[in-house]
RNA sequence: GCGGGUGUGGCGAAAUUGGCAGACGCGCCAGGUUUAGGUCCUGGUGUCGAAAGACGUGCAGGUUCGAUUCCUGUCACCCGCACCA
């Protein structure tokens, strides 16, 4: 059933096709509202508890510990308990008294909000940034940690097609879904800043971040805040820089002699944002273009999985190419992981080489090579099929002579090259990484001259080369490269060689050595003496690589056919998306090209329509054209709007394109920072206070992102940065990856999976319904049936035991299996530290006035430097262990109920995992404000070391005895200690005694034979 | 093909600079509490062996008095990129 227009869109603001939309709307929706609502929302109730309310009235369980969870999350929201106080503006109250501490920002990679809900892999990160922030807030901290929602995207429009209901009305729904199970957890987030990118404050944010970069440029000669050559600067300068001759025109007019409509499509040209016919992928299943980091290895759609073609058209470009070198260097400002840097590297491709141009009669055709010392080896060039040039090399007929395989069977090359381009373009990613593995092409029928010989070299088509990289076009060095090798045997084309090889190379081929390339089995592609590289003004005979190619880029140059250049792998960024649910462009047309609105006309709102699927296409039909669903609603597209500059109330055509999904995440750390804001992206003091030195602390997220959303958000920050709106070179300093929870999944007979829940376990046999069934292990969601949600969980056990269990699983980097069975395990070290301090049966507190032992506080204080030591390192598994110790140490000794001076300093230390039941028993022990912000216990370094140490004997590296001797002992009196011992002496009676190694505090070592 | 990572009990995993391998938890075994099951509590649990002891951190070497840790080679699995000139 469908809803009327007023249903799709309750209490949201009227959209028309004039030019009121686009003022600011007089209400804003006000932040306390949600968190009213997530009062409202809080927990479920009455649960079937697993851990059964049988035992003691005053037994921790999952009954009691509901309670008590749902007792203190309402208690942290009517407090404000987590409202993390800013510098300055409507959330800085309370900010004096937080003022001398240091601040931290902590995120988690924010969620989009899934219809599912979540499962219990996708808090992991969430209650580790919580654990890791608790104990920050303890050890003094202003911490900024809370959770918004990348809510635009097409699973939600996918969702929406397929129930006819407004994606909106969808997300609402999920994302209060997530809120509510994400508030369960106990998760200390600043409610007020938990913004979802769908908010409309949100989408004219992204939109004011979006008009920036479209208003900019950038000035390779300009200095940026670093330091360094190059910068963007708003695009006023660029067209200072023209009007005032400071700067030539291409075409060397002056500025004032330029028609307007010149000037602006000379000005667009410049932008960050612009847009150009460019190959792209068009993903007809989808009925939408896609990034190139959103096609999978094997040429197909990241979602959906349906095949990409590649095609040219026009869409919107971000000019991110133009960051390649700072996006490359600046990655050695930040404290990341080294695969995501690496990766990161890779993805952008720097690699050094040359730019030459061959002559031909079609004009010069530009060449990329990392290998310009072997240039007098190019014995043929290839173009990409979709090359500029090809229908201008492609003469009427054949040169005489040519070999019949350079035809493709084609009377004329114009057939020829016509055939080969239709084929290569009907051609998916998939087919052409399949037909990889041999060569084609055709001839064009013209030569080119190679610069430095001279000789006519023939150029070809084929689809080895790639239009997206370089200049579309290469020089073939067939004896240098392997595919212009393969190239080469295929169409019978000359191979010289331009590098002696050593004998090694040949031997290790089996090959006789030989300077004639007909006997070579591969290309020889690494370092040696050049040879066959001389002409009248340049010898590079004998060089090596690297001097070989300094010569030549240094003749190339002077010679005015080349220069040395730097070539990337990363293409601008395609920022157009055919498709309804993401932020509209703030951008309308005239007759002339497109005009950024005035920022004081934001948000550009999403119009509101039922007509909202975008046209999708049989995923195979290559031809098909996309639709934009935005280009329907002809009396939204349609406005007549005054822009403020001068001209008054005009018609305009608005661009109906939408933003990618990345674009609300790439600043959204902004948006946490100030999320009331609305005339700008940041106020400076709150930025610069909470970006400080680095930006964002810590950030924790999956691997998944390490070059999509971590790349984009870097160039964006980028780009803020040059203009002045934020003070850091780099948004993220420290990234975490945590690995991810996966879990046994099970499949019967024929292969389907059974409800992994009901399936037994008999000695490491399973069994469905009495059926054996087959276990496999995978991810955790309804389609392998073996969903576990943190819902379950916390009914089960309660929200502390999920968080702790999840912590102990083992290292948050590493990722690990789900085990259901093994969550008691934590369930039950709550139920000890509860013990500690209150009696079960009474509900009484059992703490005591004793005094501890000296053994009891040397427990303690190391259990505190171990917490202490790991957490900075967010080694969050191990501070269990020790924790678990201490409270087995505390339950055996005193099982009447231990000191407070013990206990008291335990409900602290577990307070970060088990924030519930640790404000619970702080409040028990008569404090009645919240541990929040209570000093995390510091070890007294008196008690951690100890007056003796216990030291292994070892007799020929074998331990033989155990030695307890004063700590501060030297090697002669370990030495005479483990001589004296009984067990010692009793080995070493009757040997000799080669050598003895005693190191003090370690161990002692007799050598004997 | 190129680049990166990981291999330790039945399972998840510990082990500051090389110095008692297996902390802590799950599971399993035994006992206690309980009307019973479950819960909860106590003890045991790397392998072989009755024991003494021997063996043991993917595999093969090396350095060292001593290696999970350092070096060389190799195997397996996982991840990223992939006709990038």
């Amino acid at each position: 059933m469908r809803g009327n227009r007023s249903d799709v869109r309750a209490g949201g603001p009227e959209v028309r096709g004039n030019g009121a939309d686009l003022g600011r709307p007089e209400v804003r929706e006000a932040w306390p509202a949600r968190l009213v609502a997530w009062s409202a929302m809080s927990d479920a109730g009455s649960s079937p508890a697993v851990t059964t309310p049988g035992g003691p009235s005053f037994r921790y369980n999952a009954r009691l510990a509901g309670e008590i969870e749902a007792r203190w999350q309402n208690r942290w929201d009517v407090e404000g308990t987590f409202n993390t106080p800013n510098p300055t503006g409507p959330l800085s109250d309370g900010f004096d008294a937080v003022a001398a501490a240091k601040k931290l920002f902590v995120m988690d990679m924010f969620p989009y909000p899934s219809g599912a809900g979540l499962h219990v892999g996708h808090p992991l990160g969430f209650i580790a940034t919580d654990v890791f922030a608790r104990f920050k807030r303890m050890t003094g901290y202003n911490v900024l940690h809370t959770m918004g929602f990348d809510a635009y995207g097409l699973p939600a429009e996918q969702h929406a097609v397929a129930t006819g209901q407004h994606p909106r009305i969808n997300t609402e729904s999920n994302v209060a879904t997530y809120r509510r199970q994400l508030r369960r957890l106990g998760l200390g987030h600043d409610p007020r800043r938990a913004v979802s990118t769908t908010d409309r404050d949100f989408l004219e944010f992204t939109q004011r971040v979006f008009l920036r970069i479209f208003n900019a440029w950038f000035d390779s000669e300009a200095t940026n805040p670093l330091g360094g050559l190059g910068a963007a600067r708003h695009i006023d300068t660029l067209i200072a820089s023209f009007a005032d001759g400071s700067r030539t025109t291409p075409d060397g007019r002056a500025w004032s002699a330029m028609t307007e409509p010149e000037r602006r499509t000379l000005v667009d040209s410049y932008r960050l944002v612009y847009s150009a016919e460019v190959p792209v992928n068009w993903c007809p299943g989808l009925g939408t273009i896609v990034a190139n980091e959103e096609v999978t290895a094997d040429g197909r759609s990241d979602r959906g999985n349906f095949p990409v073609f590649k095609r040219n058209m026009t869409q919107w470009l971000m000019r991110i190419t133009a960051y390649s070198e700072r996006l490359t260097d600046d990655l050695d400002l930040v404290d990341w992981p080294e695969p995501v840097r690496l990766m990161q590297r890779n993805w952008i491709g720097r690699s050094f080489g040359a730019r030459v141009n061959f002559a031909s009669a079609a004009g010069d055709i530009a060449v990329f090579t990392t290998r310009p010392d072997t240039l007098f080896g190019a014995t043929f060039m290839v173009l990409a099929p979709e090359h500029e040039l090809v229908i201008a090399l492609t003469t009427t007929a054949w040169p005489s002579d040519t070999d019949a395989r350079w035809t493709g069977g084609h009377a004329t090359p114009a057939t020829a090259v016509m055939a080969y381009q239709s084929a290569a373009a009907s051609k998916s990613d998939v087919d052409r990484q399949v037909e990889a593995k041999t060569k084609t092409g055709v001839f064009t029928g013209s030569f080119a001259t190679n610069p430095v010989n001279g000789r006519p070299v023939p150029v070809f088509i084929a689809d080895y080369v790639l239009m997206g990289y370089g200049t579309g076009a290469i020089m073939a060095v067939p004896s240098g490269d392997q595919r212009d090798f393969e190239f080469a045997r295929q169409f019978g084309l000359p191979i010289e060689a331009t590098i002696r090889p050593p004998d090694e190379w040949f031997a290790e081929h089996h090959t006789p050595p030989s300077l004639d390339c007909a006997t070579w089995p591969t290309a020889y592609a690494a370092d040696g003496p050049a040879m066959n590289s001389s002409n009248e003004t340049l010898s590079l005979d004998g060089m090596g690589k690297a001097d070989a190619i300094a010569a030549m880029n240094s003749w190339l140059e002077q010679n005015g056919c080349g220069h040395g250049t730097v070539q990337t792998k990363l293409r601008d960024w395609l920022f157009s998306r055919q498709r309804y649910w993401g932020e509209p462009f703030p951008i309308v047309h005239d007759e002339i090209g497109p005009i950024g609105v005035p920022e004081s006309m934001l948000p550009v709102d999403l119009p509101d329509t039922d007509q909202f699927a975008p046209r999708s296409f049989d995923p195979n039909d290559a031809q098909s054209e996309p639709e934009r669903p935005l280009d329907r609603l002809t009396e939204w597209k349609n406005a007549t709007l005054d822009l403020g500059d001068g001209r008054g109330m005009r018609t305009y055509v608005r661009e109906t394109n939408v933003m990618p999904q990345w674009a609300g995440s790439c600043t959204y750390y902004l948006r946490y920072i100030d999320p009331t804001l609305v005339e700008a992206i940041t106020v400076d003091e709150n930025e610069r206070y909470w970006m400080g030195e680095r930006g964002v602390d810590l950030y924790v997220g999956g691997v998944e992102h390490a070059v999509l959303h971590l790349l984009y958000s870097r160039f964006w920050h980028k780009v803020l940065f040059d203009l002045g709106v934020v003070g850091t070179p780099e948004p993220f300093g420290r990234l975490f990856n945590q690995g991810y929870i996966q879990a046994y999944a099970y499949t019967d007979r024929r292969g389907m999976y059974v409800e992994a829940s009901d399936v037994e376990d008999r000695n490491g046999e399973f069994f469905y319904e009495g059926e054996k069934v087959n276990r496999e292990y995978g991810k955790i969601g309804k389609s392998l049936k073996n969903m576990v949600s943190p819902d379950d969980m916390c009914e089960a056990y309660g929200a502390d035991t999920l968080r702790l269990y999840e912590m102990s699983m083992g290292p948050l980097e590493q990722s690990k299996p789900w085990d259901t069975r093994a969550v008691s395990g934590a369930h039950r070290l709550l139920q000890r530290v509860w013990r500690v301090v209150v009696d079960e049966d009474s509900g009484e507190s059992r703490v005591t006035d004793e005094t501890a032992s000296n053994d009891d506080l040397v427990a303690l204080h190391k259990t505190i430097d171990a917490v202490r030591a790991a957490m900075d390192d967010l080694r969050v598994n191990t501070p269990i262990a020790r924790i678990t110790e201490l409270t087995n140490h505390l339950t055996s000794t005193y099982p009447n109920g231990s000191p407070r001076t013990l206990a008291e300093p335990l409900v602290l230390l577990i307070a970060p995992y088990a924030p519930h039941l640790a404000e619970e028993l702080w409040s028990r022990l008569g404090h009645p404000q919240s541990l929040i912000r209570e000093p995390f216990p510091v070890a007294d370094v008196t008690y951690l070391v100890a007056d003796t140490v216990e030291i292994p004997v070892q007799i020929n590296g074998k331990v033989r005895a155990l030695l307890t001797v004063a700590t501060g002992a030297d090697g002669a009196s370990l030495e005479a200690a483990a001589r004296a011992d009984a067990k010692v002496a009793a080995q070493l009676d009757g040997k000799t005694i080669r050598k003895v190694i005693a190191v003090p505090g370690k161990l002692v070592n007799f050598l004997v034979s």
